[in-house]
DNA sequence: TTGAAAGCGCTAACAT
DNA sequence: ATGTTAGCGCTTTCAA
């Protein structure tokens, strides 16, 4: 294949403004102590030849990589991507952090790693030492993983966890999941229900509590039970079945159901279609997520909207000044939303109308 | 943050093994010239001190990069991701691209470029000129576009044109687009359908001229009229309503429609739905591409599955091994196949059964 | 404010 | 079969 060079490098731009090597690297880098008709001059060159630094040979020389990785949990992306249900966690992450990305002249790489695996810390060192990224984004379950926080600290890159309030290394962000659990439960609660049930997700992703926390704290506010109410899946479609049943065959049924994942919600409303249940007439259902299958279900499905792509923009903004500015010591905070559908309603309500 | 440097170069793997820098390499690429034992003693010192070349110091040395680049239209894409209309053809492409990568121990870089631009050639040169990939893959509409292939055939580097079929530079790529329409067409005539509408893609897309060609010819074969019974649209669920009312409100109306993608099927179900025509019994309704939200329609919509995982990860293996065997000079195809859902059925048949 | 020299980690080319 | 040498393109010293 022959190999391939650097077309333009920094040494003819160099010989074509007429100054040193160092001068150029200097107005690439928007460094100070060039005089600005220098400057001027540097780059015009850079223009005129088209070049852009390689960022191997900066990386090579000890600066920075330009590289912001971000880590997914291996075996859950696969399984989402193959079952094509439609969950567009990744594609949401991609939006807010290459664009993100872009506007600073950084590259987002995008990797899988497997939590549940005893070389985890070996995969992740891999991925390290080959790219070298000025920064790391984690998602949940890594981002609890201590395994690999551990070694993000050591290595002393720095690194934000999504959906994650423990203190201790690294930039923690959550989206708000009691606050959203709130808005859901407020809405029913709003619309006249007494007993909403909950579906909460698995217990190695934090969120799920938090999401437990914010309808219990909710309904306790409004002084109702939340007794015999609340059932754990695993945010798939299945357990959603599942959990929805377990709910919805006792004798005195909720009329309202929270489930943490729209895969769970679909699973409720196969439940409640079986049993002949109406939604939103006789069951009012609220998801988490918001992913594309919301607005093809029968009926729309009323969810709670996580800001994936405006959390993972903030994540890649605030690593991206790692070092310049200080890093926040509370967590960040990115609110979700409610975005209303046609999946809820008052208790017994009859029709659209 | 301090300059951070690789904390296990090959130095240090040679100290180790007590050797020269040259036979570690020579191992770490699997080259001939290494004597088992000695390769032996390197692995395990590779292993023991846990190190991974840097990708950085390696380009450098005007080897390979170990990175594919994986080009999309900046504008449609970002388009679907903010729409969360459930369109995973991101996703597809990294399902197959990345598994396929990391098997050979390369990564895949996702960008998306401009199509529009006069710059396309700037942004393009500058990807290159930052990333040194060792191969590019080129989806619709970049495959056929003049000015990037002659860039990437100039500047040497090895890719794929997914989704053409044109002869010169790069990998000719097909999913066998005129073949899926064949399928589709052929699936409605066996029903006993005779009248058969089809709507279009745009006619910046390659394919969705094939797709046309697949149609005719069947419909040819079969002795059947085409005459004003094909419908342009831009892939979008408002154009397909558009050319759905425009088939649908002929005097004789087809019996059956082939969408060429699944927005512009909903669209098209839409369209059914406001005129009362029950599908399948009125209507049947073939799409293309089987994202996910085939699945949640009512009712599910029989549809041409676009192999893209398979493509992509063939296109992949094709890059790295370019060099070594020789690139076929023939188009590679990578045949979809058809998904009977409940959209189709014979002509005025009542009911499921 | 500018320039020169040294070296990052690795591999190609050339010894031996 | 193994080792030595000379860079790759850039930035970090350090010197002027």
């Amino acid at each position: 294949m022959g190999r391939r060079r650097q077309s333009v490098t920094i040494k003819h731009v160099a010989a074509d403004a007429g100054v040193s090597l160092q001068t150029v690297s200097r107005v690439i880098n928007n460094e100070p102590n060039v005089r600005p008709e220098m400057k001027e001059r540097v780059q015009a060159s850079i223009d005129k030849l088209g070049y852009v630094p390689s960022i191997a040979a900066q990386r090579m020389s000890g600066s920075r990589s330009y590289l912001i990785l971000a880590l997914n949990d291996r075996e859950r992306t696969i399984a989402d991507w193959q079952s094509r249900q439609g969950t567009d966690w990744v594609d949401q992450m991609l939006l807010g952090g290459m664009l993100k990305c872009a506007e600073h002249g950084y590259r987002m790489i995008f990797e899988l790693v497997d939590t549940h695996n005893d070389h985890v810390q070996c995969e992740l060192r891999a991925a390290i030492a080959a790219l070298q990224p000025d920064g790391i984004i984690l998602t949940p379950p890594h981002s609890e993983n201590p395994l690999i926080t551990s070694l993000l600290a050591e290595a002393r890159i720095p690194f934000a966890r999504i959906g994650s309030v423990t203190p201790g290394p690294g930039i923690a962000m959550t989206m708000d999941d009691e606050g959203s659990a709130r808005l859901a439960t407020q809405h029913l609660i709003d619309l006249g229900h007494r007993r909403i049930g909950f579906i909460a997700g698995p217990t190695d992703y934090a969120v799920a509590g938090w999401r437990i926390d914010g309808w219990r704290a909710t309904m306790d506010d409004a002084g109702l039970s939340t007794e015999g109410l609340c059932e754990r899946g695993d945010f798939g479609f299945e357990s959603g079945v599942v959990a929805a049943r377990k709910l919805l065959e006792q004798t005195d049924r909720p009329t309202a159901i929270i489930a943490s994942s729209d895969q769970m919600a679909t699973g409720t409303l196969e439940v409640a279609r079986s049993m002949n249940l109406d939604v939103p007439a006789d069951l009012s259902l609220v998801s988490f997520d918001n992913t594309p299958i919301v607005r093809f279900t029968e009926p729309s499905l009323t969810a709670v909207d996580q800001p994936i792509a405006a959390t993972i923009s903030r994540a890649v903004e605030l690593l991206i000044n790692a070092g310049k500015k200080d890093l926040p010591s509370e967590p960040v905070v990115v609110s979700g939303t409610l975005v209303e559908r046609a999946s809820t309603a008052r208790p017994g309500a009859n029709g659209v109308g």
